[in-house]
DNA sequence: GACGAAACTTTTAGTGACTAAAACTATTAT
DNA sequence: ATAATAGTTTTAGTCACTAAAAGTTTCGTC
């Protein structure tokens, strides 16, 4: 008499729901580097090891749960329509995201996550490494695209450029939001900032910062 | 009666070559994670607590002896020709940095230290910071030239997109060294990757990768 | 419903980077 | 010589993370 998802399955799932509940509160109240797991697995009533079980390392318990934005943008220079560049569909959907930032409570939010990850070390080094991965990802399609080997250096050069650009916007719209800077204006910003950049990277460096 | 430069300070200098020596060798000897510092202080024959003296963290004592060529990539560009945009200078100290591939040994120093780094996870993680760190400065670079402020995606951008294709030409050169490749012929794919992505960013990514 | 296999969880014991504080030793200036 | 100062060691501890062995729970089967 199996249920189309055995208990088994769903303890787990409750679990792992469990654990990173009780992890979002405690980071949310004392930041990430002031819990400690074995306080995340006793306010969870689990055993550390079990923590570590569900989540290889703490900061997975942080990351978790975003949705990785760049996985989207992955996606979209995938499957832009024909005759389109690929920067031209990634410069697409980081302007399309730029909507969401006047969302209600949007903004305390950048504000909260952007505090929590500035003050630790070890969840801004696994942010780098995120980063890494999806540009390593984004540069393969690049790669295969241009019938290039997934060894060259265009591609992962073209493909760091555009993933920097929308990491560099992230950190921008974080110090506009700290600046006190909120809906419609806020969106405002980001879009023109993002024009510019991708502009610049349309047209190309050949004549970027020229010396006076 | 003090000396040009007294006993207390020739004594740390060289207390520090020989905690750093120490662990070169064993570094070399048995990869990064399989040495501890305890045997690094054992082998300098100090305390543990004096090896973090000097060393703040076990990275330093790996990357400290390395000349980071970042450096001179900034002040390349800081001190290039009147006339000249950003790019040309960081792509000409990268061409130049090229001739020493083809050096005596140097190809196995490339391979062993390739090798060290690439199997330890939080060397990895210090090469990203590392190279964040340089970006950052090369933003700054650019933004004061441009008259921007230092927030402004548009150079930070910019200067990611000239990193990253150095970090990239440093794997490339990984791989080419690793499918044994030596001399002139390593020197030679250098630079046809470099201009290649070089002529791209100076072109830019407008007609890069159009969709068949 | 009993029962053994498989999946999970816990306990236990440990490794290793890194830190704070206090005691100790060497160098320096007076 | 001596006292202040800098540098080193000892000690004790925190915390992420791991391996292994001993439970405990769920599952399929009879």
């Amino acid at each position: 008499m199996t249920a189309a998802v055995g208990l088994r399955e769903r303890k787990k799932q409750q679990t792992r729901e469990e654990i990173f509940e009780a992890a979002r509160r405690l980071f949310g109240e004392r930041g990430f580097d002031a819990v400690t797991v074995a306080e995340i697995a006793r306010a969870a009533d689990l055993s550390e090891v079990t923590v570590f079980n569900y989540f290889p390392t703490k900061e997975d318990l942080f990351y978790a749960g975003m949705q990785f934005f760049e996985e989207q943008l992955i996606e979209a220079v995938a499957n832009r329509p024909r005759g389109e560049p690929a920067i031209k569909a990634f410069r697409r959907r980081v302007l399309a995201g730029a909507e969401n930032l006047a969302g209600r409570g949007r903004a305390e939010a950048i504000l909260k996550a952007g505090r929590i990850i500035a003050v630790s070390p070890s969840l801004v080094a696994r942010e780098r490494e995120i980063v890494d991965a999806y540009t390593r990802r984004l540069a393969n399609v690049l790669a295969e695209e241009t019938g290039a080997s997934s060894e060259e250096v265009e591609p992962v050069a073209a493909a760091a450029a555009m993933m920097s650009t929308h990491r560099a916007l992230v950190a921008y719209t974080r110090t506009r939001v700290l600046a006190g800077h909120r809906g419609a204006r806020l969106v405002e910003d980001f879009r023109t900032q993002a024009r510019r950049a991708f502009a610049r990277l349309e047209r190309g460096l050949g004549d970027y910062a020229v010396r006076a």
